[in-house]
DNA sequence: CCAATTTCAGAGTAACTGATATCG
DNA sequence: CCGATATCAGTTACTCTGAAATTG
């Protein structure tokens, strides 16, 4: 029973420890199939929440990510860099740089959303859409508890 | 108007990307809770898990993790060397080494849960029991999916 | 002067790949 | 010899803290 492969039958392991393995193994997985457009999970989702709100600074895709500023800094910079995102000064505002895709990353973003969207399939097969609605209900919830008094209020949130 | 506290309001992300962020905010705050112990979340976690599930092998516990064997087996040389968790040959495979919490490791461990049990309440506190099983349940397959085809096969399997 | 934003510089953590040795 | 386990060694990826410059 020491060699057999199969792993081990996981039962009442609490949600706060799942969210870190599938996590990992997320990230395993997405990094993989990201690796074809050299893109890291971190790149990608950024390119994807500039496609459905674009003009967001770097200050704010920082604080919507809950990592530091410096962090955020460095993905955009290399997106930048790659000609996917473009940045503009803000009218209002001559420090802040407001971030957009370009037509580059447009196309690339496509392209990888459709690899992406697979896995999310793979992933939670067998789960009816109602249930993944309410599962992504209780982590928006999760986040927001998280956004509020514990990470961010630190580093300027609040 | 970028300078307001409130940072922005998510509305159609995709289950794949909350459990990233989500995930980022909770090694944050358990890292902020654990720091008293000295434990890192990945050494908590795996305390935790032999707490359940005594003798496991580290090849056992990487797999579980969706961690490479390497990588668990820094884990737990450093819980090892901090008297944690002990490690005692296979009496059937002279190779396997099973590791269980030492008297101290059950007490480290025994103090650092309230922290983190804490803190899952305070994440999912207003959240309803419906969508906490959802989201156990999305996670649960998440694993099992994982587990199977994407990661682990390819470190034990081909 | 202060608050917010951006970014440079350096450091540290945590995971990985590759290679080696042992055991059944 | 092969498959599984464990681990040493080197490397890469990611995020952080600290400090500085700019803007309103």
């Amino acid at each position: 029973m020491a060699s057999a492969g199969v792993p081990d039958s996981p039962h009442d392991v609490s949600l706060i420890y799942m969210v870190g393995r599938v996590n990992q193994g997320i990230r395993r997985a997405m990094g993989e199939r990201l690796a074809r457009w050299d893109l890291s999970v971190a790149e990608y989702t950024t390119l994807s929440v500039l496609h459905a709100r674009p003009n967001l600074s770097n200050a704010q895709l920082a604080r919507r990510a809950l990592v530091a500023p410096q962090s955020m800094s460095e993905i955009l910079t290399r997106l930048q860099a790659r000609g996917l995102v473009k940045r503009t000064v803000d009218p209002d505002h001559g420090r802040i740089l407001r971030a957009t895709l370009t037509n580059a990353g447009d196309e690339v973003l496509g392209a990888a959303d459709p690899a992406i969207a697979a896995l999310g399939e793979e992933l939670f097969a067998g789960i009816p859409a109602r249930q993944r609605h309410a599962a992504a209900d209780a982590m928006r919830a999760a986040m927001a508890n998280l956004s509020g008094d514990g990470a961010a209020s630190r580093r300027g949130g609040r």
